[in-house]
DNA sequence: CGGCATCCTCTTTGATACTG
DNA sequence: CAGTATCAAAGAGGATGCCG
């Protein structure tokens, strides 16, 4: 893309990252980390694959991922985060909070991906009260499962199971999202089809960004 | 632009604020506060007009500005932000952090507005310890002048004067930036021909963004 | 003058096909 | 698997014209 040729901070980092499709390769590295081409088109639904390969050179001209020629098993190359690169996890993260706060939810026919979900599940639960640390969501749907796990280092998200989570939320992924934004209560949900088992004072701990 | 069509917050985001231009649109209402056509237009440098035209449009229908049919004397479209367009300013605010912590500075021959300054000045300036409020700092350049301010209610910025301010920095925009920055020291930053009135202690009640 | 709309050219995207 | 090649369509950039 062209640079915007500003002083200004805000279009120094939209000329790195503004491009379409740039910053939703590093959400894919974000959540899946260390991704082969295919895993990051798989999570790209639409992305032509010049455009793709466009931006992957980009970020690695600007500095924010690195290409990694894994030995076997692997056998392939493995696109990283840097750490520059994964520092625009809070805009991401700002981002997606801005989203749920004001942005109607996702049209019916949109993509979806499981691995999408705890991370945006992540957007609406912060840090924890440190009583009845470390505890974990179990997040159950027809197209996956994810974790949502609170340690004293934070939340973190991610595919995948848990073995003994102090909640588990069952459901389709929209209704689990509305439970967690507190756009439904925990009655509604279960009107709405959720199943909720185990013990949901957990979700009062975690401190809602204040929506003022 | 077309929409990413997914059920990501990240995308649905995207799809109202992702296009070209579209944030430094709101970074102009952001920081001048309500803007005719030609003054958005000449805080954009490079924008053609009829892109501004467009981005004008979208933002209005996605409910982040709106127009205001203002009466004599000033007789002319306003646009306004709403709340919604209000709220992404966390989000400026974050990709600034990011871009003064990870990027180079602006090249050379970039363009310059002075309402920025106060802006990205902001960006290294938090919150400010209880002590001392209400203070002031002065930032004077051969381009024009602005102000950060901290009171109680947190930190703003502005462009103007104020009466009497506890620190007068007098330079070239990058210097302060630099200066406010950390990335020089306040004698490093006097030899590189800012001038320092006051009391330059009260940079130091600002809090700065743990970098990690 | 302020707020666009039009026209034109150039670049970027999206879709598909193909290759080492 | 990790791209490159090709091509049509959409969008951006620049100039100018119009209309209150």
């Amino acid at each position: 893309m062209k640079s915007y040729n500003e002083s200004c901070p805000i279009a120094l980092a939209l000329d790195v990252i503004g491009d379409r499709w740039t910053l939703l390769v590093l959400r894919e590295l974000l959540v899946q980390g260390p991704c082969r081409y295919t895993d990051l088109a798989n999570g790209l639904p639409g992305i032509a694959t010049s455009v793709l390969a466009d931006r992957l050179r980009s970020l690695e001209d600007a500095g924010l991922i690195y290409r990694e020629s894994a030995p076997p098993p692997v056998a392939t190359t493995l696109f990283h985060l840097t750490a520059k690169g994964r520092d625009v996890e809070p805009i991401l993260v700002t981002a997606g909070r801005w989203a749920v706060e004001h942005l109607d939810g996702p049209a019916p026919d949109s993509e979806f991906r499981i691995h999408w979900l705890p991370f945006a599940a992540s957007f609406y639960l912060r840090g924890h009260e440190a009583a009845g640390l470390p505890l974990s969501i179990q997040l159950e749907t027809p197209v996956g499962s994810g974790v949502v796990e609170a340690t004293v280092d934070g939340v973190r998200s991610r595919v995948g199971t848990v073995p003994a989570p102090d909640l588990t939320l069952t459901g389709m992924p929209d209704g689990i999202i509305r439970l967690l934004s507190g756009a439904s209560t925990p009655e509604e949900a279960r009107n709405e089809g959720l199943t909720i088992d185990g013990d949901i004072e957990v979700l009062a701990g975690f401190t809602r960004d204040a929506v003022s």
